[in-house]
DNA sequence: GTCTCTGCAAAACTTTTGCAGTGTG
DNA sequence: CACACTGCAAAAGTTTTGCAGAGAC
């Protein structure tokens, strides 16, 4: 999944840069706001990051959206939409490797759920893709042995 | 599923009513809309079909809005969404059934899945719940013999 | 007649876009 | 130094809300 030798963000980069675009300060700090969150975030919770980040200070939520949107087209960030909520982002499949979301209706709280429960599934010609998400309630929420266990 | 003397608007009728909510025009013209859609609607078109219906004139957006959004909390009707796009609307599982969606990248064709791929399967403790779209080619878009045909 | 609900208009929220100036390669 | 990109501000799209009047029971 991953060269060892090369960072997510410096991949990203190579490929950015392949693909003719310019690397600046708000797509490098987008980039390291994603490669280091565990979890899809909100392009407003990107932009909170982002000002963290050393050098992110004063960089426009527009920036934010036309970066995420370059990702997303380019195919180097995945979309995610939880119900009701704005959409959410994280690094595409290439990086973080197939997977799916437990989201825990009581909390809230988001967990990556690696072991893909449609894997080996017949889902009929003509299926290019699919998009699962789990809820339910999560281990914190539930009363000891009653909560999420993956499986 | 569907108790065969009582048609779905009689059913939810009926619910609300339990609930305490009073049954007037525009739930009755949303209502309708929703049971005679095979595929789950845009706010938008729930509202340009509820102008056709018998008396539907006049009814204001919001008041679709409002009373999806009812209908949602009282688990009568189910969300939905595909990839970018404002929220759909449809009947709630009591009344369809389980069932999913494929959406064709092409040309947007949505159709039912009725058979579930996830059925059987372990999907860890403290899953409640599950979303599930595919997205592919559809038979239309495809050569003959290359698209989508469910399994 | 009471109290819920609706229409209308305004606002809130998310996302996109035009444009002049900045910064990358 | 050319051209892609950014910040800012304004706009577009979707959804929610306040309020006075209409309608259901």
């Amino acid at each position: 999944m991953t060269t060892a030798l090369l960072s997510d963000v410096d991949r990203v980069r190579g490929l950015l840069s392949t693909a003719g675009y310019v690397w600046t300060r708000p797509r490098a700090a987008v980039l390291h706001v994603l490669v280091a969150a565990p979890t899809p975030l909100k392009v407003e919770e990107i932009h909170d990051r982002v000002a963290q980040w050393p050098g992110g200070r004063g960089i426009n939520l527009s920036s934010v959206y036309r970066t995420v949107n370059l990702l997303h087209g380019l195919r180097l960030a995945r979309r995610v939409q939880f119900g009701d909520g704005p959409q959410r982002y994280e690094l595409a499949e290439e990086f973080r490797g197939h997977h799916h979301h437990f989201v825990c209706e009581t909390c809230g709280h988001i967990e990556d759920v690696r072991r893909c429960p449609l894997e080996g599934t017949d889902l009929g010609a003509g299926v290019r893709s699919h998009y699962l998400e789990l809820f339910g309630i999560c281990g914190g929420c539930a009363g000891a042995g009653e909560g999420h266990v993956p499986v």
